[in-house]
DNA sequence: TAATCGTCGATTAAATTAATCCATGATTAA
DNA sequence: TTAATCATGGATTAATTTAATCGACGATTA
């Protein structure tokens, strides 16, 4: 059980995404060529952002991707939830419905149809994560960068990009 | 990302051992025959819970698996780790030490092996979904089958597993 | 000694993820 | 108006992971 690469394509790439201008916007082309991805690839990370309302795209030459929200609102989560889709990390084939017993008699009593509990607490478990990754945003991101990388390195994706 | 199917087959076939005597064991077969699994699938699930030591074996006819542990020592993260390993849930490729400017021209202070924050907060989610799942165990989960199963159902089993 | 059962490795099948290719339509600049 | 640039989407291929089966082996019991 791993997030795929998308995830982290996407994290990674909207960061570029934070600072730019409102007018402004950034192209795949020069996303993929910063950070060494496949342009194709990372188009499709894109598409599936600009579809959740993350980024807005602005087609034609000189076009690109810009962040469509403020990115005090867009959490990690909002980004994975994008990506992966809205699936639970744990579905349950509800085995316990099919047990030996009730396929060979009949069990009026195990036709109530109560929720598996071994489903309950795996979907609580993600529920955690969850909240963790829905409390920290791009901008909360942001900030951490400016205090950890060192500015030079900053500097020089800022220049890249414009 | 979702856990594998083994995980489920894990936690629901454990759900058997909970009160099996000590000297006493259940067999694979009875195990998937009663939830309508595949014999040789969970007989690999079993070959990694006892490798784990949260179950140990009993070789030869009449033999099977019982729990080496307390129920009360047994975690759902124990069962998954055992299954799924210790890999993390997100593994950063460390893209963001791979963009362009670093390629073209030298840049010491790029060289500060600082860990990536986006891969950072990823584990600390991770976390939070660890702990939850290690704060219930096998013996909770028994105790509240207890409650909300129809007692028709669980004397069922055990019937069929003695 | 034969049947039963766990163990292990190899193999196959199915499903998912990663990545590429190509055709299309919007946009800008020459 | 035309050519180049860019996002978009569908189809396709490749690689990886997961699910499942098969067969051989050793331990155990009746």
């Amino acid at each position: 059980m791993k997030y795929s690469v998308m995830v982290e394509y996407a994290l990674h790439s909207l960061v570029y995404l934070i600072d730019v201008p409102e007018e402004d916007s950034i192209g795949i082309k020069k996303l993929a060529e910063f950070q060494g991805l496949s342009e194709t690839y990372l188009s499709k990370v894109f598409g599936k952002l600009a579809k959740a309302g993350i980024v807005s795209s602005v087609p034609g030459v000189k076009g690109g991707y810009r962040l469509q929200k403020n990115p005090k609102d867009i959490s990690f989560w909002d980004v994975i939830q994008a990506i992966e889709g809205h699936k639970p990390i744990f579905q349950c084939k509800n085995i316990r419905e099919n047990f030996a017993y009730r396929r060979d008699k009949t069990c009026d009593s195990c036709d109530v149809h109560s929720i598996c509990t071994i489903n309950k607490v795996m979907l609580e478990a993600e529920q955690q994560m969850r909240d963790y990754l829905s409390s920290k945003t791009l901008a909360w991101l942001n900030e951490d960068l400016k205090d950890h990388l060192p500015s030079e390195r900053i500097e020089a994706a800022k220049a890249f990009f414009t």
